[in-house]
DNA sequence: CCAGATTATTCGAAATTCGTACCAATATGC
DNA sequence: GCATATTGGTACGAATTTCGAATAATCTGG
């Protein structure tokens, strides 16, 4: 039988860091694409496809690795999306309204910026009573906005997904 | 031969809408396990394996939907970014402009809106040089804009298209 | 009603994953 | 020091899943 063994790649890896280098480069695989298979990624990083197993559904079981679909929810759900240009009131910091806006599931990006505004929202809908509901609830019944500047979405040209180094093409 | 059809489950399915409600359940049961085989999520909606993997490519392939790996350092770590609004010059129309700019990988949103702005665009860079090559070469050098409203982001609170929480077993 | 195009399904083959046993290296106890 | 748990890695056959490609069903204009 002529199947390569894994011991002398193994030693030459042992060599240079314990262990947790494996699992970074597993993660760091599994980030471009959840879906790669493990004997795809033993074979890359010259480990038996077991090991790659036990790895990533140990990670997953400390909740230290989370594989997940995200989806442009524009693209595929909502019709149509909205960006809010938020202005926090006197001493309230973007975080703490952040914080809050935050667990809304309709609010899909937050982003805390210098400029003419404090935050900057985007908020995807089915209709318009969410877009309503959402400024009734989340901004007029706070009182930690001052300003809300609310730029309906006419057509979205573009929206890549962006998630650390730049996506593969 | 004992298989079961799928005509009648995809009978009671296409009465309610035509087909965009599937994906959508294929996305959020993916949401849940980006791993999840074909065969299981097949079996949950009641149609053929084969129709799964065509929708699921079909929505990869389109950047519609992306599966990824997120430890949990990581998730929190966006790339911050700058959001600059636009105002584009009389005689120009926002597509115009839109189909300029979407052609710079660094521009990763572009949405034409109504209010204060004519185009919001998100523009991601690893370091302020890109920023100010962006705005030497794509805005000043350019007639078609009137006005940008500059932003850098400082911090980035959320910037996922997940819909459900996150999930855990 | 029919041709063309698009999407869904089917099915056998290839690939992957899973369960499990085994082995090596490191801890642990006496 | 030595035997022995314990942990983590590998190997391998079986079960499952995915893939490729042909077929069937559905949708669309004419």
């Amino acid at each position: 039988m002529a199947v390569k063994k894994h011991s002398n790649a193994r030693a030459a890896q042992s060599i240079r860091s314990p262990k947790d280098d494996l699992n970074q480069q597993i993660i760091r695989l599994l980030q471009q694409d959840g879906r790669m298979a493990f004997s795809e990624i033993a074979l890359q990083l010259d480990v038996s496809e077991g090991t790659i197993r036990n790895r990533v559904s140990g990670l997953r079981d400390n909740n230290m690795l989370r594989i997940v679909a995200m989806s442009d929810p524009v693209a595929t759900e909502y019709t149509t999306d909205a960006m809010i240009g938020l202005n926090v009131a006197v001493g309230v910091t973007p975080r703490q309204v952040a914080e809050r806006l935050e667990k809304n599931p309709r609010v899909v990006f937050i982003l805390w910026v210098a400029g003419r505004y404090d935050l900057i929202i985007e908020l995807v809908s089915d209709d318009g009573e969410a877009l309503k509901d959402f400024l009734e609830h989340e901004i007029h019944a706070s009182d930690d906005i001052a300003n809300a500047d609310v730029m309906p979405g006419l057509k979205n040209f573009k929206n890549q997904f962006l998630l650390k180094q730049g996506a593969k093409e």
